[in-house]
DNA sequence: CTGAAAGCGCTAACAC
DNA sequence: GTGTTAGCGCTTTCAG
């Protein structure tokens, strides 16, 4: 390449990476020799000098999920704007595949990484990342034991609170929650009284549907928190059978975009007439939404901008450490007499609310 | 890191790469040291001396749109299962961008593309690609100036056709259709006279539904080909125009799911029951479509499969080209006597089909 | 302004 | 088995 063009390897880098000053013309001459070759530039070996990649990792559970696929395409408009480009992988909630993710992406040299993390379990996966200074940001679930790093969130407790609050001053007494939570209701209860929060999303509106109980003075009833998996077939079978063992509910609050698919599938199938016998809300402002009969009344959640905040917060570390390499990694840090100059974790919350439709209305009569 | 384990760089490396033969004493030696230094390998220097990443580039319009969701997901599967990356980009439909997309993502030595080009500007993007002997497949459409690459698609015109004759077995004379290709209405006329067949999905589709009339012995009516962008809102608006421009409309067909929805909603809006005023007919089994009532008749395409399929060429493609990298370049094929062995390029057609519900009856008396 | 040379972290070939 | 050496393709000193 430079041979061709007639002139050091190094001018020839200098005009095709942009560095550097040249001549105009040995500038035109290398352009030229480039074009006639077809050249293109290694990534790879650039980015192995200079210690970066352009390329952003992104870790969720399913981006065949609305609600990750809008945040996804967030995170791309935002990352691609910046000049960067983005990994992607899915885990399905599990650990192994997460921690395998992580780490290929780590090894790739990824220049940072926004993760919905699986749970608990993906802390010891993101601690060596963390210790050695990579910019991550956690999406739409915390991380407690992770206080150092970012979080972009949503008022998940609040939301749930206000969303069951809507079916109590309607004067629902007898009210179900469906939620991929559910096994966790005797520690959650626990957690409700002490005032606290809770991590995952699924817990922290299963947390959230107690304390508009608890303030209105029910009591939970343990056989109205159904369980189900993030799965419509599955949600659609439970709610049917919650229906059928206890025909005195009369409102259901869904905690989750597919649980809410499911559950109106189940209540059409079981003949109960919304709102008249039955009032639901769902979860995730989806299109459809308004299309079926009557339009369902929903949680809002914005997810495109969650993903875009998590993006733009994650670009800025980046940024932030590219002109300050200070804390390279524990090792260094420790070594050096410096301040640690840990930067403070940033924790956004973004705020979802309740649309009323049609799908919740009075308590029946009787 | 070798220092440190008491072994030579070439020994260390044996280990850590998992390649030549070691002694179990100094592989225990040196997993130790690795574990110690915390110690992680560098993906950038390997996939530079190996020539491969271990990565793939995706290449849509829209994570955000179900249809590509669905897809993607599908190709993460098959990605992660062979142990490879996958670097994602969305377009918009926006050749600018997919031309930065792709020549960022080669720079980058990604081993394999799966691209959903954006229109015939693509050919121009992707021809250095080809010639460079990148392996690359052509996700949902075709682009037939670049018959040499492999491409999955679906029978679109044929799923049309059929979704039409449905309509016109029931009796229904003036049908609608809403497509997003409507003002290549005159092109396409004359191809379906030739019997051919049409690049984009949408044009497709308007091809089939042009065939199916035809066959039929009714005159295609340009006015009943209304157009609309890929957004709701707009769908909404153009399927509200056309019933009150011509409410002898008695059925219509959509070629896409936020097509649907738009004219889903539209219709609910306009008054009209459904099917006994008008039929409807929708693209992409989504969800919801057996939520609404009534539950619409669409036409389902394999979406989750189709990403599936071409996943799995690909990293076939990837994998042929390890084992023989005859082909390397252009510039070594020509220079080379050898015969040219370049593969024949497959051509994958995955069926989707009518599922018949109840949004689709008889014409209404009168 | 330009060229020569060193080296990023790794693997491949070849000796020992 | 193991160590030595020579690069992969680029950027970055450092002289000229």
């Amino acid at each position: 390449m430079a041979g061709v063009a007639g002139v050091s390897t190094a001018t020839a880098g200098r005009v095709l990476g942009g560095y550097g000053k040249v001549s105009e013309t040995s500038r035109r001459k290398v352009e030229e020799a480039a074009q006639r070759l077809g050249y293109r530039a290694n990534g790879l070996a650039r980015s192995l000098i200079q210690g970066s990649t352009e390329t952003i990792g992104v870790i969720v559970t399913d981006v065949g999920n609305s609600f990750f696929a809008s945040a996804v395409r967030a995170i791309a408009d935002e990352v691609r704007a910046a000049g960067y480009e983005m990994l992607l992988a899915n885990t399905d909630a599990d650990p192994q595949t997460e921690q395998r993710a992580l780490r290929m992406m780590w090894e790739k040299r990824v220049d940072g990484v926004i993760i919905a993390p699986q749970g608990s379990g993906s802390v010891g996966h993101l601690r060596p990342l963390v210790d050695d200074g990579l910019p991550i940001v956690l999406l739409d679930r915390p991380l407690a034991t992770l206080p150092e790093v970012d979080q972009v969130i949503i008022n998940n407790t609040s939301c749930a609170r206000s969303a069951v609050n809507h079916l109590i001053e309607l004067g629902h007494r007898h009210i179900a929650v469906i939620s991929e939570a559910a096994h966790d209701f005797p520690r959650l209860r626990s957690v409700t009284l002490a005032g606290g929060d809770a991590e995952r999303p699924s817990a922290a509106r299963l947390v959230g549907y107690l304390a508009a109980l608890r303030r209105a003075g029910i009591d939970a009833d343990e056989d109205l928190v159904v369980h189900s998996p993030y799965n419509r077939a599955a949600a659609e079978r439970a709610v049917l059978g919650l229906l059928r063992r206890r025909p005195e509910v009369t409102a259901i609050f869904c905690t989750d975009n597919v649980l809410t698919s499911g559950a109106v599938a189940a209540i059409q199938r079981s003949g109960r007439r919304c709102p008249d016998d039955l009032s639901v809300i769902g979860f995730d402002d989806q299109d459809w939404t308004t299309l079926v009969r009557p339009q369902l009344t929903v949680v809002r959640q914005p997810r495109y901008e969650l993903g875009s905040a998590a993006a733009h917060r994650l670009l800025q570390r980046i940024e932030e450490r590219r002109s300050a390499p200070n804390n390279r990694s524990r090792a260094e840090n420790t070594a050096s007499g410096d301040a640690p100059k840990i930067q403070e974790a940033q924790r956004l919350v973004l705020r979802g609310r309740l649309i009323k439709r049609a799908s919740t209305g009075p308590i029946p009569p009787g």
